[in-house]
DNA sequence: CGAGGCTTTGAACTGATTCAACCGCAGTGG
DNA sequence: CCACTGCGGTTGAATCAGTTCAAAGCCTCG
């Protein structure tokens, strides 16, 4: 149904002046100190604050681009949530991260030229498009730019590695992790870090802990039972921090002592 | 030529950690142009050939780094095979990469300025190392480059996004792409495509995969029994590719048709 | 030759998956 | 207003893939 954005949105692609139509109210841009802030990378842009760099506005379930289609742009999120689904010949597409504001969309692309992942809106999203052409270009007037582009990439690569540390854990564990994970997320938000929404449902989630969803499930009443959480739905509240991060694989004891 | 070089590589020796000592007759170096050879990165660069990157060596079981080290240089391997392990508090310690020639090293720990992962060395190898500081003052001077390294960069992590492929797939599968993967690094080195040495333990392999050593072996015997591989130690030989490739969870019947 | 590391094999065990049914809520249309 | 529909979430039961423990076999290297 909104395919027609992405179409307009490759047509600008092409033209290097991106305008998506979709935004056909695109109030706002951005210059580029409010870019990197956003990015949170710090570095000293005096002479080039005439930059400004366009939004894009997502509603939800729309598509900001699909597998295969050309990286032209990175985007910074700005606010909303959205989701990274890889492609397989499978029938259930792995979900393999949740950028939300201060990420940055589109990395993955950058090597092959075009898009390896499906990038999807969980709610209402609006972006700051970062033309490639205009990176490189800054990048060569300002070298303290690329610095930072450097660091949050190579941040990304940091973040998606640690992610292999849930590797072996039980599935209460992993939960618990990535309840933690969240909170620390709204917490640099400056939002409430014990009580939150998670923007994603549960298939979303368990597949992108490497389970099913009912076991997502059964894991998130398993930790309210031990009183470490509530949950209302999609709400969460965190009751003890320390005890969802000791969580582990326990080294189950087999007929043994006694 | 060398000063830049020798001097942060003498500041890390002397700083913080101990170097192997080893290193201590780096016989050879490389310029820009072979490196971004060996990085597969196309750029023009013939004004800046002069520069020369120094090599380090690794005997088998030395670490290049540990984790929480300070991060001021990378390396793009020559020669050999290494292995990438997260630290975590249990036993053991997650494996999360095989670099070997052609793979940049060291990238995770540019955003935190330290590193996140423990590097050693499955063989003995032969690195390029590529000062920060002479590769952001590169940068500067030589656009191209810039561009190359968000490449090499981006590609790592597409790479990396890419393993959550496995996800969802059986183990038998999982360790048949695998094999894939190596038959593929293999032949873009110029080896034969379907006989060769895996360089690590089937501990660390099943480590990688997510799984026991035990399901490892498993598995591998497996795919012997179903012809679709010869194994011999840590010498695998493909016999069908499209097979390896087409494996994943079976539907699994149940008490089926009625 | 012996020690130790890696690999294989066997057998018991279990966490997680799968299938299936049900609940609850939101949107829709009669 | 309420039945209807569909989706997300929850729950239960059976089953299995993979883990864990244990022990033996094999290779390498000092």
């Amino acid at each position: 149904m909104f395919s027609m954005q992405e179409r307009s949105l490759d047509a600008q692609h092409c033209a290097d002046q991106p305008m998506p139509a979709r935004a056909a109210s695109p109030q706002h841009s951005s210059s580029l100190i409010e870019l990197c802030e956003l990015l949170n990378v710090s570095v000293d842009l005096r002479h080039y604050s005439h930059f400004r760099f366009q939004h894009v506005r997502l509603r939800r379930d729309d598509h900001l681009y699909h597998v295969g289609q050309p990286c032209r742009h990175l985007y910074a999120v700005k606010t909303g949530f959205l989701k990274a689904t890889l492609p397989t010949n499978m029938e259930r597409q792995p979900v393999v991260g949740f950028p939300m504001r201060g990420s940055l969309i589109g990395i993955e692309g950058i090597a092959s030229g075009r898009h390896t992942v499906d990038l999807a809106a969980l709610s209402d999203c609006e972006l700051v498009v970062l033309p490639l052409d205009t990176l490189h270009h800054l990048g060569r007037e300002c070298p303290d730019l690329s610095r930072g582009m450097y660091s949050v990439m190579a941040g990304e690569l940091a973040r998606e590695l640690s992610v292999s540390k849930r590797r072996g854990l039980s599935a209460k564990a992993r939960i618990g992790r990535f309840l933690l994970d969240w909170s620390d997320r709204f917490a640099s938000m400056g939002y409430a870090r014990n009580v939150f929404n998670l923007p994603m449902a549960r298939g979303d989630m368990g597949s992108y802990l490497g389970m099913a969803q009912e076991t997502a499930t059964r894991a998130l009443f398993s930790l309210e039972q031990d009183g470490l959480i509530s949950i209302n739905q999609r709400t969460i509240c965190i009751h003890d921090r320390c005890a969802l991060l000791t969580l582990k694989r326990q080294p189950r004891q087999r007929y043994s002592s006694d």
